[in-house]
RNA sequence: GGUUCUGUAGCUUAAUUGGAUAGAGCAUCUGACUACGGAUCAGAAGGUUGGGGGUUCGACUCCCUCCAGGACCA
């Protein structure tokens, strides 16, 4: 950023001397110069060429030679058609160097005080049924935006909303009472939230039995679906619960409670965390009362029926039902509440919501109602939309058996990882302990990285026949190159943090300018809800020191000021590339 | 039917938000100081960016249209 500035500055100053125009620094349109030419930075000349009366390569030549003149700014210039590339003083990457290299916190902005906080709610469970692939992106997207925000300089809360009550809820306790014979987690050694989907599936099997029968005896589909015995059941079990008969209650509360204890090891596992759980049982009852308001707004409508509805076909949407008929409550009518009841508790004035991309329409409208109550912060809400996950067959599917379940494939991951770490046999000196964390920091950090790496916006695809690789492009790429520097680091022992003058090798030069992007990575990534460019940031960093480590000696140099230069240099790059995959909620080991 | 998103090498993906010869990884093939850590590095091969039109100095990127797939809304 700092830098940017520095040569933008000095070209505004040229474009004003030869041209008599002031432009701004930032309509100044510089980038970063691509590797197969010479130089730092390219200034893109087409733009002046009108003003100066030239064709393109004679303008990019005239500001050159202009710029050239400040040496210290810079070491030479090439024109290649209509490309000015500058090449920056050496002294100015150092500087960076020298002014960053001991801070423990590079890259990092503190922490706001005056802006308001913002929230990120991700994760949004049922508790019917376990987490899927599909959560493990989400959770792992909403916990790495978070980080990242915070990074950029927001105080950051996280919130989770768990869906623990409707009629999917009943599903799988009505299949419980049924067929359940009292089991419990300890009794079936189930882990709970698996113990709770198997019997939503019952209750799916079940039903399929029943309409099969009714439609033997000369029903229509759609009349044995509604006839059911199962399906008339569940929805008075969904009265029961809504008139708070005890029974019923006791139940969902005990079903419940396995699932959160399911839940929790796999968020530990996972290394997710929340500030704050909101239960939709207890505000959906928030989001009727404001729907009432919202009447009295005149925000909504009611239709004869006695549903609520809003207008929105002068926004480019149109009508949309927020409450029914009989009272009960809507995905939307709760969501509105539950961001009405957020706003006055933590006072924020911006809200992520991590949802998949099937819910755009539903964010759509959920923003504009908020809007029509007037409320302020309501701008300030964005949703985050994230492609699906699919299996090389298609879209997952409870119903026909393709979920990938979680916690197998978080399991599957570590094994993994522990047999290529057995075979490398690189673990001398660690306990068992010690082992089973490695096996757990490289299985997790392959995976995250693997789904962090894929831009947010766009789906992606996942095939369990292959396992996730660990060469190349991967988080255990990345993980051994950390561990490879930390091995150097150990062997020389400590070194002073004074930085010395040296003549920069070409790859010195170019690691120095990527440390220098680490900041502007995360705002990029802050900006743009994006881990991905964390993700592509850091391996590029690693990808850069590794092709360094080949050509250049570490220990074994006999120049003592570039040993020390170099000893430096790496040792920050190992901080940032620490720095960074904790960003994308991953851990790099000291060793692997 | 309406709205909307996506389409880049065999596969997984990037492209500084309109810039130069579209960049990586996997898989395939070939190599690497007698390994400061080979989970590495170098090289080869692989592309009509779904098709066609348009906008301009310049398009994977913006507009139109068609094709394919997904999602949402009745």
């Amino acid at each position: 950023m700092q830098i940017e500035q520095l040569i933008k500055t000095a070209i505004a100053d040229a474009l004003t001397s030869l041209f008599n125009i002031n432009p701004k620094t930032e309509d100044i349109l510089l980038q970063k110069t691509k590797k197969e030419f010479v130089g730092d930075y390219t200034l893109v000349v087409f733009p002046y060429t009108k003003l100066a009366n030239l064709n393109p390569e004679a303008t990019a030549e005239i500001i050159g030679s202009l710029l050239a003149k400040n040496k210290d700014l810079l070491a030479g210039y090439n024109v290649v058609k209509g490309f000015l590339n500058l090449e920056l003083n050496n002294k100015i990457w150092i500087n960076h160097f020298k002014i960053n290299n001991s801070n423990n916190n590079y890259g990092f902005k503190n922490i706001d005080p005056n802006q308001a906080p913002v929230l990120v709610e991700y994760s949004s469970p049922n508790t019917n049924k376990p987490l899927h692939l599909g959560h493990i992106r989400n959770n792992l997207l909403g916990y790495s935006i978070a980080k990242i925000l915070e990074a950029n300089g927001r105080k950051v809360y996280k919130v989770n909303i768990v869906n623990d009550r409707g009629i999917h809820i009943c599903k799988s306790m009505l299949a419980y009472q049924l067929f359940g014979n009292g089991e419990t987690p300890e009794t079936s050694n189930t882990k709970g939230d698996h113990l709770v989907g198997k019997y939503y599936v019952e209750f799916d099997k079940q039903f399929k039995i029943e309409v099969a029968n009714l439609i033997e005896q000369g029903k229509t589909k759609e009349e044995a679906e509604k006839n059911a015995p199962l399906m008339l059941k569940v929805q008075e079990m969904l009265r029961q619960w809504e008139a708070g008969n005890e029974q019923v209650k006791k139940l969902w509360e005990t079903m419940n409670s396995w699932v959160y204890q399911g839940f929790d090891i796999t968020y530990k596992t996972l290394g997710v965390n929340f500030d704050k759980i909101y239960y939709e049982s207890e505000t959906y009852l928030i989001g009727k009362q404001k729907v009432e308001e919202g009447i009295a707004k005149n925000v909504f409508f009611k239709k004869e029926d006695n549903s609520v509805w809003i207008d929105l076909s002068k926004d480019g949407l149109d009508e949309k039902v927020v409450m029914r008929g009989d009272g009960t409550s809507l995905y939307i009518t709760q969501d509105i509440g539950t961001s009405i009841k957020r706003h006055e508790e933590f006072g924020f004035n911006q809200m992520i919501y991590v949802v998949g991309n099937e819910q755009d329409y539903h964010f759509k409208v959920l923003f504009k109602i908020l809007q029509k109550f007037g409320f302020d912060w309501a701008k300030g809400l964005y949703h985050c939309s994230y492609g699906m996950v699919e299996l090389p067959e298609g879209k997952m599917k409870s119903r026909e058996g393709t979920v990938v379940d979680a916690d197998d494939l978080i399991d599957e991951m570590i094994k993994t990882a522990q047999q290529t770490t057995e075979e490398l046999g690189k673990t001398d000196g660690l306990d068992e302990t010690d082992k089973n964390e490695l096996y757990s920091t490289i299985g997790l950090g392959a995976l995250k990285y693997f789904i962090l790496k894929v831009d947010p916006k766009k789906k992606m695809l996942f095939n369990p026949a292959e396992s996730i690789d660990f060469h190349g492009n991967t988080g255990p790429f990345i993980q051994y190159t950390h561990a490879r520097i930390k091995s150097i680091l150990r062997k020389n022992g400590s070194f002073s943090n004074e930085v010395p003058e040296i003549d920069l090798h070409v790859k010195e030069r170019d690691l120095l300018k990527l440390i220098y992007e680490f900041q502007q990575a995360i705002t990029d990534a802050a900006n743009n809800y994006s881990p991905a460019i964390i993700a592509n940031y850091v391996y590029d960093l690693a990808k850069e020191f590794n092709q360094f480590y080949h050509e250049c000696q570490i220990l074994k140099e006999e120049n003592e000021q570039i040993k020390l230069f170099r000893l430096q240099l790496i040792q920050l790059i190992a901080q940032i590339i620490k720095a960074a995959m904790d960003l994308l909620g991953a851990k790099v080991p000291e060793q692997m």
